[in-house]
DNA sequence: TAGATTGTTAATCGATTAACAATC
DNA sequence: TAGATTGTTAATCGATTAACAATC
């Protein structure tokens, strides 16, 4: 077998959280730990932890538990983390810059090649070495440059505009933090990171307990 | 009556997003939606939008639709978002930077009352006219000021520290960007934006389309 | 061996969708 | 009136949990 069967949605969604618990037990030298023992760390049943671990083959051994690198790494393989995509960042306003500084997107397999603004006024600038460009440089550089995907850090409506022409330059993966509501299509794999949108519900959680 | 029936969890998650779309409505021109259209426009399927709205009475006319305003106006009241709430900043680097920025939030209802960084490199600068502090002088600021939210941007493992002296200092809601796992307890409420998360699922998606 | 914990299946739970009478 | 669309219920679907034989 290569997979026990379809994994469903929702544990695919878990696994990036589990990913993260396992390097931090890594860095604090737990070298083993039991379905029970991670279920109660991060907040989910045991049931659920082995239910998603023998999606990828988890490799637990009974009455002991599962050993941290090993499933770190069937994480990684399964993800295929270790395949880079090339990504560039749209905007370079605080989050633009938030983004392009975070290392831990390269460590999980993400390479930033080129950050675009619309206005002129940080044209020139470098971010970690990146020159910001103009938007009009950006057909070029997709042409002479694999781009897999683009985040979207423009924070108005414009976006919608910018989005579209990502899409019709062929870019696979939009990472969008506008305000904008985009959808899958078969040309192009949304993920919507609305930061305001779970700030909301956090909200309402507080005035509602 | 006042609502319907208990409101389900995946809904009132679904419900800033609602929000938003119909301010981008709002902006456009346009007064009034079916639930099929808008479904369409947000990638749901209309039987979910009508029921997501029964549970607040969205008050929809049978053969003409919803109320553009009057349906945001309900979302609005539900989410109690005039009912404004204090959040801190924890880290003034670009992320902490681009929240302090974001003109939106307090658009939605959270206000920015501190910022405070561990390192000293950024004390006594500003941003928004909020002047940075230093991490020492949080917790005469929360016996003097009342504090709701703290946003965690300290984007590694040490965020553990700072998180659970936040808990201990009675803030109520975390709003947590940083790498650590954080469970919801009855003492406090948290919200994980981890963004490298959503990013490993576009990953995913894309290397498995 | 005794105790712990796995992998897996069946039972449960919750959320989504389809359908349609009511009504603008 | 005819056409469109609501609110709501019942049917379906998918995800979570409980339970337990197998096994370290």
């Amino acid at each position: 077998m290569e997979y026990r069967n379809e994994i469903s949605y929702a544990a695919i969604r878990r696994l990036p959280k589990y990913y993260r618990h396992l390097c931090n037990l890594r860095k604090a030298g737990i070298r083993q730990i039991s379905s029970k023992e991670l279920s109660f760390e991060i907040g989910v049943t045991s049931s659920q932890v082995r239910n998603d671990f023998a999606y990828f083959g988890g490799e637990g051994l009974p009455g002991i538990g599962y050993n941290v690198d090993l499933l770190k790494n069937k994480i990684n393989e399964f993800l295929k983390s270790d395949n880079t995509l090339n990504m560039i960042i749209i905007g370079a306003g605080y989050l633009g810059h938030a983004l392009a500084a975070n290392k831990n997107l390269e460590k999980k397999g993400f390479k930033v090649i080129g950050i675009f603004d619309p206005y002129d006024q940080f044209t020139g600038r470098e971010i970690k070495g990146i020159e910001i460009m103009k938007m009009d440089c950006l057909p070029l550089f997709i042409k002479r440059q694999h781009v897999d995907i683009a985040a979207i850090t423009i924070l108005s409506a414009h976006a919608d505009e910018i989005i579209k022409d990502m899409i019709s330059l062929g870019v696979k993966g939009i990472w969008n933090f506008s305000p904008v509501e985009v959808k899958n299509t078969d040309k192009v794999m949304i993920e919507n990171s609305h930061l305001d949108d779970s700030l909301m519900v956090l909200g309402y959680n507080l005035k509602n307990k």
